[in-house]
DNA sequence: TATGAATGAGCCTTCATTCAT
DNA sequence: GATGAATGAAGGCTCATTCAT
């Protein structure tokens, strides 16, 4: 499944020879059908498999948190970060988004099980900000998309067009998001 | 090539068959080939032909604006929206980045005559307003990616997920960006 | 026709595209339309309405000749060489026999009205010979074979091989041909 | 290989179809592909694999080889005779004319590898007999070819227009030839 | 009469999938 | 369980043929 997920991230799902799973993988084409019904089922397998746990350790990680909006804000942002940009998950939005016409579903589940709900949490954040005063009044759903904007963003690009790009510091560009967004919320 | 520009970006280029594109484009399969080489000179057109254009009018755009720099970056944001997001030009990012993988020229040609000469036109309207004192200091290439990451990821979104998110405004996630972006700014 | 002729002698029935038959008489794809029906029609025609007349003449040469069959032969293979091997006829044995296999027809034609026909012209002369005393007793028709073989040999060779051998001398060809069929035969 | 081969000679490249080659070899379409590249790639195989071991074989035979050179002569020509026009070799030399247009560096390789090499041996023989008072002066290169273009022509003729002309012995031939040679050639 | 843009059947080739070993 | 040779459906591309101008 690593090998799967780097190349249809790489390549796309058409693009992706059987093959080339198998090389990658190391084994042989027919022993990936011992494993896998098809082609499809390889990739439904990367998408769910990869996605579910990270998800639910996300949600955990929000639970009870208690402090200001902003700690929890910046701690949220970094947390996502980890989670996705330093994993091999950095490769899933942009599989998703390519493939996203050719797997409705896929696509649908991705954004009902980890966007909306992602999204959700940074919702919750943020209006517990502006009820507390400390973020000025604002359509906490569109904030909340204008926060990860910029992440997911980050991981669809250090996927794609990173290397034509001049080499910048994502370390920066976290931080600067960071503060940006909260200057720009807080009241 | 309006055809192949809403398949290649719906669909993705492997994916994507030629008699698809004849069919939605109402001719025959063989008359493709009239007027393109194979499959990869009709990606390649679409891509070069469709952005072109555009870039040299965008550039002539902004050459001579004066004025804050707090409206020229909400011009600038403003108009940068209209010319993509209202247009077909908004499938190519997401078609782009989907077909980096196989066509690296392309993308290294999109980075190089389009992100990067974009990116300069928000690199001096922030450097300008830092010396000018409206805003504050900091990095002006990375705020210039912060500027620009949540426009490039709404026409992402819009030729992917968007069907499958809840449909919420365009304009609201404009404005907020441009509010919060600008307050984050400022001095 | 001509354009057809050489072209198919080049390169075959199938390989050879209208565009190019077009092309080398002249005229517009649409046009040989007008005067052919389709490719087989113009195969047809370039085999039958080149080989016709000439058969023709060829008869025509022999009918009344009296004198020696040495001279006889001589003079016939004489006028073989010129009447084929000077002129565009000479590319016809190849393409006939390339084609065998696609157009039994007409392959059975060219047999029937040139094989054989100038076959049994040289058999006379031979079974002449043999009934004059000039020539040894053999079978004519065996001999007739021997007597045009090489002569067909050169005018295959002409139109494929004869670009990559050495180059050699036709009339020293022509020559020792006939001088060694001319003492093996004598009695 | 030999499915190709029969195909080719029959058909020619162009008009011989992957999907016969495979029906008549017993195997898949796709099955052609894993033990050639492409079409061509089954063309060269068939021309150099079945060419180069009759090669060596022949220049084997001829090596040492002493007598008289009438009975040498006698012996090459019932050798060639039976190399080629008894087992499937046949069909190679009126395959490399037919294709000789579409393949010239195979025809090429045809004439340096076969044709000129094979000439060489019976001009040797045909020398070593003028030298030897045997023959009577002449160009041994002309006579060699000369020996040669009958055998040349029956195998091209078998394979092309034979079964349209009427049934002629085959044994007859190659004697009358032999003998009118050697008597052409006799002092 | 001449053209050449348009067509679509046909063929080469690829590659997901199967299955005997 | 693992393999890789074999398969054949699918798709890119060519080119003989048509037809509106």
């Amino acid at each position: 499944m690593d090998a799967a997920l780097e190349l249809f991230a790489e390549k796309g799902f058409s693009a992706t020879r059987m093959a080339d799973v198998a090389k990658k993988a190391g084994i042989s084409k027919g022993t990936l059908y011992l494993y896998f019904d098809n082609k499809e089922a390889i990739f439904r397998s990367v998408v769910q498999e990869m996605i579910l746990p990270q998800v639910d350790q996300h949600d955990a990680m929000i639970a009870n948190y208690t402090g200001s909006a902003e700690s929890l804000l910046r701690e949220l942002l970094h947390g996502w970060w980890q989670a996705v940009m330093e994993t091999k998950l950095s490769a899933i939005p942009k599989l998703i988004i390519s493939e996203s016409g050719n797997f409705p579903e896929m696509a649908e589940f991705f954004v009902k099980k980890v966007v909306l709900r992602s999204r959700q949490t940074f919702i919750k954040v943020i209006q517990y900000g502006i009820d507390k005063g400390e973020f000025k009044p604002c359509n906490p759903i569109t904030a909340a998309r204008l926060a990860i904007a910029p992440l997911v963003h980050a991981s669809i690009w250090m996927h794609s067009l990173k290397a034509f790009d001049e080499n910048h510091s994502d370390e920066d560009y976290l931080e600067l998001h960071i503060n940006l967004l909260l200057q720009g919320l807080s009241s």
